[in-house]
DNA sequence: TTGAAAGCGCTAACAA
DNA sequence: TTGTTAGCGCTTTCAA
């Protein structure tokens, strides 16, 4: 057998094609699993390419077939531990399939081309993934009209493929933990999540959470709703507001465990005892949350990435479902919330 | 004007010439910025472009130029917090160069590969940055005979260029502020990154570490060294074990915050204050950090991926200088340190 | 300063 | 089951 040849250029299908004794196009049906080769021509050829030290030419394969082997991924905020995570999800599933992942912000302007099929978004990709991007069911419709494969994450859709949590329902469970510990006052701080469009998570939440209020006879005062903007400091901010009210409250429901920490964070400054002067709920289960004692609604955020990715490559092989795809979601009890003490 | 004619297929650069009376080759040539094309040629093709919502196909641009426009990164284990940081900022500043990042993760295998310049890596890829992957110099001289543009992020190299901070100094700011505060017993928790090989951070921070304290004339023992494999949950069970000890540290210092996390978790868990009763310094400042109230050494990690992709471009363009890039540190007191109790 | 034309390395009809 | 061949859309000599 003996060392490969070594060469300062790449090897090409050519190559390969010569030293196995076929045709390119044999090569190319081989190294792709194509049906109609022969297993012996096979094993044939990718001995051959394993010598040469082989690799296919992603661009020109892509541009051979049209296929851009890319799928586009439009999400507000990439910055955030809860984007980034549904990030790495839908990554890691894309890339076994050996598709690229383009990353946008969905800001107004990227939005609207989107919806539009603007082709300098569209060119490029075989498939859109949409990331806590509130399109509602008119913004689903204009996408399925669009006849590119698409994945909605965080919407409960109908015209197209969609995953996500019930949000009410996971606000419902933060709402009646507080509500069975003893707390009447209760105050809740949500967020526009950096979008300058409607959206449809805080407000689910906020719905969910007022409800299940409302059905044990607990009204929600103005002054216990803050918006933190879905930041530590934003969280910091609102608690630090709303425990200068004459009457506070005795517990806070935050919409995101990194506001949590902030309100966890002004309760500290102001010398209350977290988890015994005011109890503390926040929504997502962050990494950090374990170690801090944080109560949360977990949610499996990184499983929620990989089964969009799922979702995707089965509409890109034309078996798409065109389903909602509900995530459970549950109650995480742990040391920031307790009974409401008697200050 | 009007309505720019609407087509199922996307406009070629084939369309743009037709549509500008030029040829193809001066479409690409304007487009491009290349010199050699009169003012009024290059205006007239941009016209024709944006009429007919022209993109270039990076496929096939990349395939008739050679070049892929891609940089390789690899990191070991990709999902801690530092290395995502790092590769946001390398991916920031790549993307807006119109490169696109391919990510691996440095198991021995790929490390292997990498430095032996094996084909299935090096030609889909016009650079590589590392990302605390430890090479040594003699990695490093590896590296620099491939001749494909290299960049190391975390190790001072003389071989190829290099961004690291002064981790010994890192080490001996948090020493130094244990010591004024009056400590003696004072604990360290490293790891091995998740890493099948060695690695030169832990090493050059516990060198630092424990220089300082023995110009302080201290010394650590043995049962003061843990290993809290760069985790939260590492830090936390480092912690448990040394506070058990008969005669505990009063003051830890862990390498990484996320350790420290765990740590003040575990102090919490045995009803001991942190700050007070132990004192805990991380490394990082991570954005919790400063919620809960954590001393650490700022790294100001999502520069450090800025730098090493601006230094890639660079190297693509020519202008590779060869130098190491040392990164600031600071020391960043906050809650968790204080003087040592009397226990 | 511009155009003609030959590929880049691969895939996909179509034939055999 | 395999081979032949015509592109995919762009860049880049080379000539003009």
């Amino acid at each position: 057998m003996g060392d490969p040849p070594i060469s300062n250029t790449p090897a090409t299908i050519d190559d390969v094609a010569r030293e196995a004794g076929v045709s390119t196009a044999t090569v190319s049906r081989a190294l792709r699993n194509h049906p109609y080769v022969a297993e012996s021509t096979r094993e044939r050829v990718r001995v051959a390419a394993e010598r040469l030290r082989y690799v296919t030419n992603s661009n020109a394969s892509r541009l051979a077939s049209g296929q851009s082997r890319t799928i586009g991924l439009l999400a507000p905020l990439l910055t955030s531990w809860y984007t980034s995570e549904v990030v790495a999800g839908v990554e890691e599933v894309l890339a076994q399939a050996r598709y690229d992942l383009l990353i946008g912000t969905a800001n107004a302007l990227a939005r609207e081309r989107m919806f539009r099929g603007d082709a300098s978004f569209h060119q490029r990709i075989d498939g859109i993934v949409l990331v806590d991007v509130f399109c509602s069911e008119a913004g689903a419709k204009q996408l399925a009209a669009l006849d590119t494969p698409s994945v909605v994450l965080g919407e409960q859709l109908q015209s197209v493929t969609s995953v996500s949590v019930d949000n009410a329902r996971g606000a419902r469970l933060a709402a009646r933990h507080l509500i069975e510990l003893g707390h009447r006052r209760i105050g809740m701080v949500g967020g526009h999540a950096h979008l300058d469009v409607a959206h449809n998570v805080p407000t689910e939440r906020a719905a969910g959470f007022s409800a299940a209020l409302t059905a044990a006879g607990i009204r929600i005062p103005e002054q216990y709703i803050e918006d933190g903007d879905f930041t530590i400091e934003g969280g910091r901010q609102a608690l630090l507001t709303m425990m200068r009210l004459p009457r506070p409250p005795t517990a806070v429901f935050l919409m995101s465990d990194e506001m949590a920490f902030g309100a966890m964070q002004a309760l500290r400054e102001m010398g209350l005892a977290v988890g015994h002067d005011v109890s503390i709920i926040g929504f997502d289960d962050h990494p950090v949350s374990g170690a801090v004692g944080l109560t949360t609604v977990r949610q499996p955020v990184r499983d929620i990435g990989r089964l969009g990715a799922r979702l995707m490559l089965d509409e890109l092989d034309g078996f798409g479902s065109l389903m909602h795809h509900p995530i459970e979601l549950t109650l995480v009890v742990r040391e920031t919330t307790g009974a409401p003490s008697s200050i």
